[in-house]
RNA sequence: GCCAGGGUAGUCUAGUGGUUAGGCAGCGGACUGCAGAUCCGCACUACAUGAGUUCGAAUCUCAUCCCUGGCUCCA
């Protein structure tokens, strides 16, 4: 099977080729560091995340490149409004994306090239534009993008350009400097309202527009072609559709192969947003207790390009499925007495028809839930061969294994490589005690001590090997 | 208006022109001092509605109803 990835381009699920051989060059569009991302922020990139430990588990070496947009409206509206300068201002929001995306187990981009730094690669990439006269002076002074010029315009998204009443009569409504309103921005001439944020350059004083940085920098780092671009539905149009018209028009070659997008999210059945009071950054969630990896299997459950409802429900139940994974994998790697001697092939088979369905899975456009309900079959053989004595050390072993493999892709388990958490003394000493009362058939003592410990947030569960503690989540 | 995507058992998600869907929640049983985990079983053969194509449709076609998103900064 080969990797099919659905291209918004052509709107079809097509086979994926690499540029070059063993090779995958992926920009991602990043934050605009002005407040902490949200969850819907987050969707896109553990999406994009899975995307690339996917394609480094079917072997390729991935060059991934996100960019920091860290300077526009809002980083300086931010900085002005806190009175500390736009780099100080965006920093904060850097270290707090960096956070989070640890936290959530993504795996950083080789490349985070940030806007500020790029001015120059813009300046030459704009003055390529206006050479070729796909781009030219506004009243303002700013430098606009001249679609009419560009015959492919709206070809990603399909978006027509028919000079629709509409349009026309919002060219009148507002004031604009540019001709035509679907123009837009290359560079934006400087304004006092812009204060201390401007660069000087040969094509005038002021900032770059918005799509120029994707253009300009992922050219920079990928080459003029490069392979996969990714981000969510709502860049479809306009900023993806720009960049292609400015990167096409400058170098005159395909810009970018492979466009996927994932869908957004909706949180209790609503779009989010703050106004509606279900507007979550990830500190928000973790805040009420929940965990990164309940999160994570979560924004994994559905398919990349299918809305994703983000309920609290859903989520406790997200949870629950994460901790059965997770006990599954505890149960195996510490199956002890429970395992049988001899070498079951059927299970054997059943594990290794378990990677090729969840390969096949992951092929056909990464649809993870096809890929869960894969791991979650031999979770259930697997228990059963436990449970009947059926399973050999060896057996389990290579099941544990293939998770493992799985989990490099999804990241759903636990992250700690299944060490042991550390409890305090006290609670240790707590366990003791109960183990103890129970040899004594002090019911009532051992009881207690467990609730005790339930109250701490460790739930104790009795075994022939012994007791198994493990910690609880305190989720609302 | 234009461009999209949906409606699948209590619930959430996949999927497919004919064969037992996966998760979560619930109930009963086994196991256990109890609990938990696990196993077995149950509600349960489910696909918005109507018509058509077909030997056969939940899947294909047409129509209808309902939901959501984008078309302006947005993942």
């Amino acid at each position: 099977m080969v990797l099919k990835l659905y291209n918004t381009l052509t709107r079809k699920k097509e086979e994926f080729r690499p540029i070059k051989k063993g090779e995958v060059g992926i920009y991602t569009c990043g934050p605009t560091v002005y407040d902490c991302a949200h969850i819907g922020n987050f969707r896109a990139y553990v999406f994009e995340d899975v995307l690339k430990r996917y394609l480094r588990y079917r072997g390729y070496r991935v060059r991934h490149v996100m960019n920091l947009t860290d300077v526009d409206d809002k980083t300086i509206a931010g900085s002005k409004k806190e009175g500390i300068p736009l780099n100080e201002f965006t920093a904060r929001y850097i270290r707090i994306f960096f956070d989070d995306i640890k936290t959530l187990n993504i795996e950083p981009a080789g490349v985070y090239p940030k806007a500020t730094e790029h001015i120059d690669e813009m300046v030459a990439l704009i003055k390529k534009l206006l050479e070729k006269g796909v781009a030219y002076h506004g009243e303002d002074g700013s430098i606009y993008f001249d679609i009419s010029k560009f015959e492919g315009y709206g070809r990603l998204s399909k978006v027509r350009f028919d000079e629709s009443k509409e349009s026309k009569e919002r060219t009148k409504l507002d004031e604009y400097a540019k001709d035509e309103v679907r123009d837009f921005a290359l560079w934006k001439a400087w304004t006092p309202r812009d204060g201390d944020v401007f660069w000087d350059t040969e094509i005038g004083k002021g900032r770059p527009g918005w799509h120029i940085e994707c253009s300009a920098m992922s050219m920079k780092y990928l080459g003029d072609t490069f392979d996969i671009h990714a981000g969510g539905v709502d860049l479809v149009f306009p900023h993806h559709e720009n960049e292609i018209a400015q990167s096409v028009s400058a170098t005159g070659k395909r810009f970018v192969n492979y466009w996927v997008h994932n869908e957004h999210l909706l949180v209790e059945g609503r779009k989010m947003s703050k106004s509606l009071g279900n507007f979550y950054t990830l500190r928000d969630l973790l805040e009420r207790g929940h965990d990164p990896n309940a999160i994570r299997y979560l924004l994994l459950s559905s398919h990349y390009r299918q809305k994703l409802n983000f309920t609290f429900k859903r989520l406790n139940a997200a949870r629950n499925t994460v901790q059965r994974l997770s006990d599954f994998l505890d149960r195996i790697k510490n199956a002890g007495g429970l395992v049988g001697k001899e070498w079951n092939e059927k299970l054997h088979k059943e594990t290794i028809k378990t990677k090729e369905r969840f390969d096949d899975a992951m092929d056909d456009d990464l649809n993870t839930p096809r890929a869960l309900a894969a791991m979650f079959n031999l979770v259930n053989r697997t228990n059963r061969a436990i449970e009947n004595k059926n399973a050999s050390k060896e057996n389990l072993e290579e099941v544990y294994d293939l998770f493992m493999k799985f989990d490099s892709v999804l990241k759903i388990l636990e992250h700690r490589e299944h060490k042991k958490d550390e409890i305090p003394e006290e609670l240790e000493e707590l366990i003791k005690r109960r183990e103890e009362a129970r040899k004594r058939r002090d019911w009532e003592t051992a009881d207690s001590i467990r609730d005790l410990l339930k109250e701490k947030g460790v739930i104790i569960e009795d075994t022939p090997d012994g007791p198994r503690w493990k910690k609880i989540n305190t989720d609302p």
